[in-house]
RNA sequence: GGCUGGGUGGCAGAGUGGUUAUGCAGCGGACUGCAACUCCGUUAACGCCGGUUCGAUUCCGACCUCAGCCUCCA
């Protein structure tokens, strides 16, 4: 069977490409992470989640695939809030690194192959810069390093706008040290009280931009496959990164294909935290299950802006439910999981699934392929047949990252915030009570029971084989 | 102002030059003691104005409008 090609959007030509990687025998990627000083709202988690569903789905396809996620550990506002809580840099980041490694991890994400982190590699940092002072794109001036951008004649090409543009926009610093207004610093200098590292230019430390093309360079090489992140990005931070590598490294390629995760909104505006609009991954999970956080995510192609609302999530909760109530019925003989099918062959994930993923990863028509596959399950009378559907269903949930429950235990255990609800045996028990009052005619007194379980937040679920319940 | 991407049924969200997206919700029916679950059926859409075409939601142009980026940001 011939694989459907996989086709991405990529920013630099703003068109849909086939992906054909350098070298099919080794796929490498490397996605923007956060500045951790904070904890990570759930806009962050979208490039997470998405970009998780692309190596998965590439995973199936290249014997060798690795990805690289870094997550900013230096920046002047993880100084200000170290600062104001009177404890270094390095404490604060780590705890806040943890915490976002935590809440991916929540939302079915798998870890990263690699998760660098910028003072890790402060000698890469440096040596690219000097490199780039060698090359004449960079110059030192008053403890600075600056990138001079008007050396590199490519510059602009991904984020699409002229130079001219930019002196329109008339926001950038303009600062005595700069040679042009539009340079961008790759060093600067610390002052006692803030943190710093020794260098050729005295003690400071990186710029924003530099970290990643350090890092991509070391754990990937010179040019890579994919680079992802959110739109958010695209300029300065990925125009600033592709210039510094391009000029930096020999190999000109640096990155070929750019992939950018659409914003978050909440209201009608972007989710951010100088805007302040944001809900917290940690909060959310107060209130919602991680994989209806998921599902909600995947609701929406990565590249589109969604809009994140109660609405959304009830939804997303709505229609998980309906994918595991198929699995419910079919679990009892086999309660296999998603997480089974992570080993199939590429050709025994269901194909509808798969070809979605391969356009640009459309992940809401692949959503819908679920749905058709889930109602295909439910119709057949066939067991084996039953039995096959419900695989396929796994398996395009592995892809996705979603179903990796017992089918059972999704509805028994409920949701997070649900109120004190009976336990199993105190359930069971009605349940066989109502079962008694039901046999004797008695249907005042069953109905009863069923009303009190519904009060309760458990809903009961007759057939012919007996009363099961869930939690709602 | 420049650049980018949108405006699809009650909501979310795909897609297509002429034929059912899908999910949630709604409606009718089956099942059920009654419900729930499930099944069958069903309502309803393509911002506005022109153009191309036998035919446009889909292509082209103008307009209106929304969002993002141009400063830290996933």
């Amino acid at each position: 069977m011939t694989q459907a090609e996989i086709v991405f959007h990529n920013t630099l030509s703003g068109k849909k490409e086939t992906f054909v990687p350098a070298n099919p025998e080794h796929v490498s990627i490397y996605v923007c992470g956060p500045t951790v000083y904070s904890f990570v709202h759930i806009g962050n988690g979208r490039p997470a989640v998405v970009f998780d569903v692309l190596t998965r789905l590439l995973r199936t396809r290249y014997p060798k695939v690795s990805y690289v996620s870094n997550i900013t550990d230096i920046d002047d506002k993880i100084n200000a809030a170290a600062a104001s809580n009177g404890e270094d840099i390095k404490t604060l980041a780590d705890r806040y690194s943890r915490a976002y490694q935590e809440d991916v991890a929540a939302l079915g994400v798998r870890p990263p192959d690699v998760v660098p982190k910028a003072t890790h590699h402060i000698a890469e940092i440096i040596d690219m810069i000097e490199t780039l002072i060698e090359k004449d794109h960079a110059y030192a001036s008053e403890g600075h390093v600056l990138f001079h951008v008007p050396s590199d004649p490519e510059y602009g090409s991904l984020s699409k706008r002229s130079l001219e543009d930019m002196i329109d926009g008339a926001r950038v610093e303009v600062a005595g040290y700069k040679k042009d207004p539009k340079d961008f610093v790759l060093w600067k200098p610390s002052t006692e009280d803030q943190p710093g590292w020794d260098s050729p230019w005295g003690r400071g430390r990186p710029g924003w931009h530099i970290e990643c093309s350090a890092m991509v360079k070391k754990h990937l090489g010179d040019t890579i496959d994919i680079h992802g992140g959110g739109s958010d990005l695209t300029f300065p931070h990925h125009e600033n990164e592709a210039a510094q590598s391009r000029c930096a490294n020999d190999d000109s390629g640096y990155v070929r294909y750019w992939l950018h995760n659409g914003m978050l909104n909440l209201g009608t505006e972007k989710m951010s935290k100088s805007v302040g609009n944001v809900l917290t991954i940690r909060g959310l999970l107060e209130k919602h299950s991680s994989e209806v956080l998921r599902y909600a995510l995947l609701s929406g192609q990565y590249s589109s802006s969604l809009t994140w609302s109660d609405d959304l999530l009830a939804q997303a909760r709505a229609s998980l439910d309906s994918l595991y109530q198929g699995l419910r019925d079919v679990a009892d003989t086999n309660p296999l999981t998603s997480t089974d099918m992570e080993k199939l062959a590429q050709e025994e994930f269901p194909e509808t699934v798969v070809n979605a993923l391969c356009d640009d990863l459309n992940t809401p028509k692949a959503l819908a392929a679920m749905h058709e596959l889930a109602a295909d399950m439910r119709r057949t009378t066939d067991e084996a047949a039953k039995a096959a559907a419900r695989n396929q269903l796994l398996a395009g949930g592995w892809l996705l990252g979603l179903l990796y429950q017992n089918a059972e235990d999704y509805f028994t255990q409920g949701q997070p915030g649900d109120s004190a609800a009976p336990t199993a045996d105190a359930i069971e028990a009605l349940i066989a009570e109502r079962k008694a009052a039901r046999a004797d005619g008695d249907y005042a007194g069953a109905d009863r029971i069923r009303d009190e379980l519904l009060a309760a937040g458990i809903e009961l679920e007759d057939s012919r084989e007996g009363t099961r319940w869930r939690k709602i």
